[in-house]
RNA sequence: GCCCUUGUAGUUCAAUGGAUAGAACAGGACUCUUCUAAGGUCUUGAUGGGGGUUCGAUUCCCUCCAGGGGCACCA
């Protein structure tokens, strides 16, 4: 609808006032519900073009939609200082309740697209556990993947894990050294942490044991047998455990391509490179990338032959471009290494792999300890992500064991489950993306107010009345049978849903669809506080059963495409 | 030093150049013989400073201040 009215404005204007060149105008969700359902700008922005008084555009405007008005049902209303303001009348309501009773969990979505699009996110480390740092990627990056998908892309989504590179060779000189095979056993990935901060500690002061790491990855890259074998070792244990915690938190990414899989590529990227005169070769054999603008130069092989992660992401890049032909890559990273991708973007123009703008960095604000600085896993201050959320669901099961003694143990923990994963997760997908996150535990495990457990909450009430009705909504629309406020201002809301979900993922912002989904839970218990529904009349608790059920599936459908699950009872 | 990013109630966060800057938490006052009180109603309270562009700036530009991050042999 808000394309449309765009269209329709942007045609009458050019028809009416003879314009070339429209200027730029807004069709606007409106925020409050005597604005109407949409506002343009549009008079404003065209009132000093054509020197005319805003108002008096806007009237001109008005005048000539009104036939297309009445045929899409919307009303219209121009207020100081020009804005016109678009109602949508009870046929149209009408009209979208029956679309979601029809479309189901598929309202909303778009049409089938030929364009893929590929999302690469979380790319957790090898031998180290995933902290709460990795939550944000996993989880800004899945629903991306869920909002796109919906939209009608061919969606890969993909991870790229980090499992080559010096740090590695640290970690097998470490182990050389100190390794111990049973208890690494007992517990790898606590043991391959323990090693790698041990040797980083030692490393900082003694320049000998940084050398060493680097001739132990070396060796591996050069297919030492030893090197190899411990290497995998590694590798086997880190993935058991990401797969761990990818099940709790319920995200599933279907290609995984690790930074070693890319390493019979890694030539080729070099001889682009020296071939195309892109990068130059130093006196001590370094390959660099220098740049005619100011960006700092990138390595592309260090003075002993070694690759580093830069090679290996453009050989990467090579080959998912060859491969999948994909119209957009999204890499969701934090804000950190925003230079590197500049410098890896205009490298991959460069090479000729791709047209930088198909390229984006999602980046995200940083989880901060609570001195407010870094996570730094060197120093072993990292805090594993399945610590955060068991304490969520822990603290999730408390309150049902206060508030709902009666159900079954099995099913209390399933909803404590869904609830806490669903608290933490809301908590990082309700807020913009850019600002950094100092990690606290009451914080990030709300239960209250603002969170997912309110949305989930809304849902389990209107399903607990759906229960207790005992009849099947017929599904018969009596558009005329909702009269109060409150069954109005809940529909208008939901009229917005495809609207929310195409500008979130277009931003790449969640953010807009969690803010959308505690509005319509607040409108819903609105109507729930005033509006009784088990002891009204016939038809109207018809229309209005019809009404909350339609609710439900956008809510639902809304939760799971920011990854989140919804509870019948909770 | 250069580059990226953030600065909004006591606190944690929203806001696509628009209309009276929204919530939540904390504080205060109400609300369960009525469909789940993890709810609802009322209430106190904010755009870091200074310029500029605009009919209109939290949003764009400049500058200063403060936080976080980055700047070739780590990833």
């Amino acid at each position: 609808m808000q394309s449309q009215i765009k269209q329709a404005i942007k045609e009458t204007v050019s028809k009416k006032f003879g314009l070339k060149n429209m200027p730029d105008f807004s069709v606007d969700i409106s925020e409050k519900p005597e604005h109407g359902d949409y506002a343009s700008n549009v008079a404003m922005v065209l009132a000093k073009t054509l020197k005319k008084n805003p108002l008096e555009i806007a009237h001109i405007i008005d005048m000539e939609l009104e036939k297309w008005n009445i045929k899409n049902g919307l009303k219209t209303e121009i207020v100081p200082p020009g804005f016109i303001n678009f109602f949508i009348d009870t046929k149209g309501l009408g009209l979208v309740l029956k679309e979601i009773i029809k479309k189901k969990e598929k309202f909303g979505s778009g049409s089938k697209k030929k364009e893929t699009i590929i999302i690469e996110y979380s790319s957790p480390n090898i031998a180290k556990p995933m902290g709460v740092h990795h939550l944000r990627t996993t989880i800004i990056g899945q629903s991306l993947v869920n909002m796109y998908s919906f939209l009608g892309y061919k969606v890969l989504a993909m991870s790229f894990p980090g499992d080559w590179g010096t740090q590695f060779g640290s970690l097998i000189a470490a182990y050389k050294k100190w390794g111990d095979a049973k208890k690494f056993k007992v517990s790898p990935i606590k043991e391959m942490l323990n090693l790698y901060v041990r040797f980083s500690q030692l490393a900082e002061s003694d320049e000998t044991m940084q050398e060493e790491a680097r001739l132990e990855f070396k060796k591996l890259e050069q297919n030492n047998k030893e090197n190899k074998r411990i290497w995998n070792l590694f590798r086997k244990e880190s993935f058991k455990d990401f797969d761990k915690v990818y099940k709790k938190i319920g995200v599933k990414i279907p290609l995984v391509f690790a930074e070693s899989f890319f390493e019979p590529y890694l030539k080729q990227v070099i001889i682009d490179a020296t071939t195309k005169k892109i990068a130059q070769r130093g006196v001590d054999g370094s390959l660099v990338v220098k740049f005619k603008d100011d960006t700092p130069p990138l390595l592309l092989q260090k003075s002993d032959g070694a690759t580093l992660y830069a090679t290996r992401d453009l050989a990467q890049m090579k080959y998912r471009i060859q491969k999948w032909h994909p119209s957009k890559i999204i890499i969701v990273v934090a804000n950190q290494q925003t230079l590197y991708f500049n410098q890896v973007f205009k490298v991959t123009e460069l090479l000729g792999y791709a047209k930088k703008e198909i390229l984006k960095h999602v980046k995200f604000g940083m989880v901060l300890d609570s001195t407010g600085k870094k996570f730094a896993t060197r120093e072993g201050k990292l805090i594993p992500l399945t610590d955060v959320l068991d304490e969520a669901i822990k603290r999730a099961k408390k309150v049902i064991g206060k508030l709902n003694s009666k159900l079954p143990q099995k099913e209390k923990d399933k909803i404590a489950n869904i609830v806490g994963i669903g608290a933490v997760k809301f908590f990082d997908l309700s807020q913009n993306r850019l600002s950094d996150i100092v990690f606290d535990w009451n914080k990030m495990l709300n239960l209250k107010g603002a969170s997912a457990p309110y949305v989930q909450y809304s849902y389990a009430r209107i399903k607990s009345i759906i229960r207790k009705s005992k009849i099947k909504p017929s599904g018969k629309i009596k558009i005329e049978l909702l009269k109060e406020d409150e069954e109005l201002n809940l529909l208008r809301h939901m009229f917005h849903f495809a609207e929310i979900i195409k500008y979130s993922a277009l931003k790449y912002e969640p953010n807009h669809l969690a803010e959308y989904l505690l509005r319509l839970a607040e409108k819903i218990n609105n109507f729930y506080e005033k509006i009784p529904i088990l002891s009204a009349e016939k038809e109207i608790k018809d229309a209005r059963l019809t009404l909350i059920n339609s609710t439900a599936i956008i809510i639902k459908s809304g939760m799971n495409l920011l990854g989140i699950e919804v509870t019948e009872r909770m």
